[in-house]
DNA sequence: GGCGCAGTTCGACGTTCATAGAACACCGAA
DNA sequence: TTCGGTGTTCTATGAACGTCGAACTGCGCC
C-alpha cells in the first residue's frame, strides 16, 4: 500500500468525476455491490478482470469519492460513502442505483460467495 | 446534415452512456441550458469551443438519448429529452441537474443573448 | 446559376482510459 | 529471516476522447 490512500472531502467532490467515476460497467457493478452499506474486503469481489484492473477500478471510485477504503493489515476493505455523497448530490446515488438495477447494469460483478454458476 | 441524425428509442438508452455524456463540463452545461425545456437553435448556443467541437458534443448528447435536434433548412434545433430520461431513469436527470446547479458546472455555456461581460 | 451561411465530417494531434502482466512493497506466519 | 499472500505501481498497448482547422454538404437567397 505504501502510498497512504486519498479520500477527497465531501465538499471537494466534482460531479463531472462522479459522472466519469459511474460511466463503466464495472464500477457501476461495484457501486451495486456495495449499495448495501456493508463493508467488503478485496478478496469478495469477483469482476471479469486482471488484479491491476480492479485495482485501478476502485482507485477510481475511490479518487471520486464514491467509496472510502480501509486497510487492516495487508487486506483491504471498501465501503460506499453513501451519506457522503448524499450530502453533496442529493439523490444522485439513489436515482443511478434504481436506473442501474432496472438494466442490471454491472452484472457481471458479483461476490464470492454467490453461486458462480448462475 | 446529410445523414439522418439517430435518436435512440427511450427503451434504448443505456445508463453508462448517460454518464458518460454528463462527465463532460460543456455537455453538462448545454444541458442546464436546455433544461428549462425550451427549444433552442445552434446559433443561439454559446460555448467556448470550434463550432467542430460543439458539433461533436451535441452529437454525443444525441446519441446517448438526451436530447432531440430537428432540421428546419439550414439551421437545427435542440430540445432536451426530459420527459424520455425520466422515464427511463427516474430522478436521474433532475438530481444531476440539481447538483449541476449546486456546483455551477459548465458555467462557461450560456446563450449569445446572455450579457457576456459578466 | 452562383454566393454565402449553417452545420457536419474528416484528418490530425495529444491526452486519457481500460486492460493486462510483471515487478514491487507490505504484512503475517512459519 | 524467509516465504506466501495481498494489493499497488510500472510499463505497455490499443482504443476512445476532446480539440481544432479545413474540407465538404445542403439550403436559401440574390
Amino acid at each position: 500500500m505504501k502510498h497512504p490512500q486519498v479520500h477527497p472531502d465531501t465538499d471537494q467532490l466534482k460531479l463531472t468525476e462522479v459522472m466519469a467515476a459511474l460511466s463503466d460497467p464495472i464500477r457501476v457493478g461495484l457501486v451495486r455491490l456495495l449499495s448495501d452499506d456493508v463493508e467488503r474486503g478485496w478478496g469478495e469481489l469477483r469482476a471479469p478482470v486482471a488484479k491491476s484492473t480492479l485495482s485501478h477500478h476502485l482507485k477510481v471510485l475511490r479518487a471520486a469519492g464514491l467509496t472510502r477504503t480501509r486497510e487492516e493489515g495487508t487486506r483491504c476493505f471498501v465501503r460506499l460513502r453513501r451519506d457522503d455523497i448524499a450530502t453533496r448530490f442529493p439523490h444522485l446515488l439513489d436515482a443511478v442505483l434504481e436506473a442501474a438495477d432496472n438494466e442490471d447494469v454491472g452484472h457481471q460483478v458479483g461476490l464470492v460467495s454467490d453461486s458462480v454458476t448462475a
